[in-house]
DNA sequence: TGTTGCCTTCTTGTCTGACAATATGATAGC
DNA sequence: GCTATCATATTGTCAGACAAGAAGGCAACA
């Protein structure tokens, strides 16, 4: 029985109708295809994703508590924006949960664990030798995503992960300033020398750092976009 | 016209009906009125707040992206209950976010502000002696609101609200354990004074040792009422 | 031109009722 | 005591309805 309902369980959890149009709106914003300040308008969402109402507004719900849009009164949800304060504010507690996370990692990893954390970022590098953003903020994910397994710590995981949801867009974007991926893979060697010489202190330094240098050049990024542009946008597609 | 509008805000946004529900059935968990592990049946909770289920549900999907209650599959959402580990890790991410706000405070609040600080500490110092449990709660979140506030950090204030309301019942537990009040308040004091001799660096670090502290004693706490009742309980009422 | 007020239309907030699919709980059989 | 079976309870989803508030356009007016 335990055999048949392993199989069945790797269709994964039964897909509800709200969970699927929650990943593809999710999806979307982080993306950016659905850009900040998009209305959400529930009819047209429940035409493009085909799905009643009720549906609709629950995803809505969702969306709203995890802060990617904002719904005031009576009006249209409209994807969030992020003011520089914002922003600001998600990159340094993100700093915070990223310099604890590598403290522990280069304190609690096993060698094993801290070469697969290498053979990670060896492909960053070579998927920013061909420019291939997709790819690197793939492996980028998997990269964190290593860090919190072997860290073993649910909740920074799961408020980081919201984080990011958060800064997505904005990290794309300014991952592609011109020396930015350089900057930024050489920062990440750093780190991973010094937590292969198990210096717990150092690695996490060398992660402020590296924090600290993301969220300028995101900062700067906003200010060159953020002067545009403020009013809501109708939706397109998703 | 913008006075007009400021007097008009006093009445509060517009009371939406899954707002108000939200909100009951919130403050019962957090109260503990709805213990962890009670089931919460939509039709029950129907009749309780007399709503339709479409509202029920939509708030729902809030409790649930706020981590107070837990779906699985299709089955009831649960309250939450919290293991070990994972009060363990609130606790963990609580006292970074309060010594970065200890920390900061020190810094940057103005003599009144810190003297404010002071009036609202003398006030549970107050309440301390008379027991009044309540009263030393509210008067926690009047002090936590006024670090927050002149702090100005918008998203911590966000998240610490989120964890305090996954621990708050066990904070409050823990409160009542013997002698737990007064080390409590004396670490307390012991943190308002270095922000009065704007030593920053020792706020925090005392700021840590209470959080730790206070992390000890609830998961004492856990370990005491944990151990019994793990199975699903049914809802009584709001 | 720019503003004000009105009217139409759009959109959200909420309720009701329905139905299939699954979960739960009780009952009977071993 | 344990398991299979069935009736009931509960969730997931949809469709449709209606009131109330928001948005946008248009005309009158200063």
């Amino acid at each position: 029985m335990s055999v048949l309902a392993d199989k069945l369980s790797l269709l994964g959890p039964p897909v509800l109708v709200r969970e699927q149009a929650f990943e593809q709106v999710r999806d979307a914003i982080l993306a950016g295809t659905l850009a900040p300040g998009t209305r959400l308008i529930e009819r047209e969402l429940c035409l493009a994703l085909g799905i009643s109402r009720a549906s609709v507004r629950e995803m809505i719900r969702r969306l709203e508590a995890e802060r990617l849009i904002r719904v005031e009164g009576r009006k249209s949800p409209v994807v969030s924006t992020l003011t520089r304060k914002q922003a600001a504010e998600i990159y340094e507690v993100r700093a915070l949960f990223e310099s604890l996370l590598i403290r522990r990692f280069t304190d609690i990893a096993s060698d094993a664990e801290i070469a697969e954390l290498r053979t990670i970022f060896e492909a960053v590098r070579e998927a920013a030798t061909k420019n291939s953003i997709n790819e690197i903020v793939a492996l980028m994910r998997r990269l964190n995503e290593h860090l919190v397994h072997v860290v073993d710590h649910e909740l920074i995981e799961d408020l980081l992960g919201q984080l990011n949801a958060r800064i997505n867009w904005l990290r794309v974007k300014a991952m592609t300033q011109p020396g930015r991926l350089e900057t930024s893979i050489s920062e990440l060697s750093a780190i991973l020398e010094a937590i292969e010489q198990r210096d717990a202190e150092r690695a996490a330094l060398a992660m402020a750092q590296s924090s600290a240098n993301a969220r300028n050049a995101a900062l700067e990024q906003l200010l060159m976009e953020g002067s545009g542009e403020r009013q809501p946008k109708k939706m397109r597609s998703i």
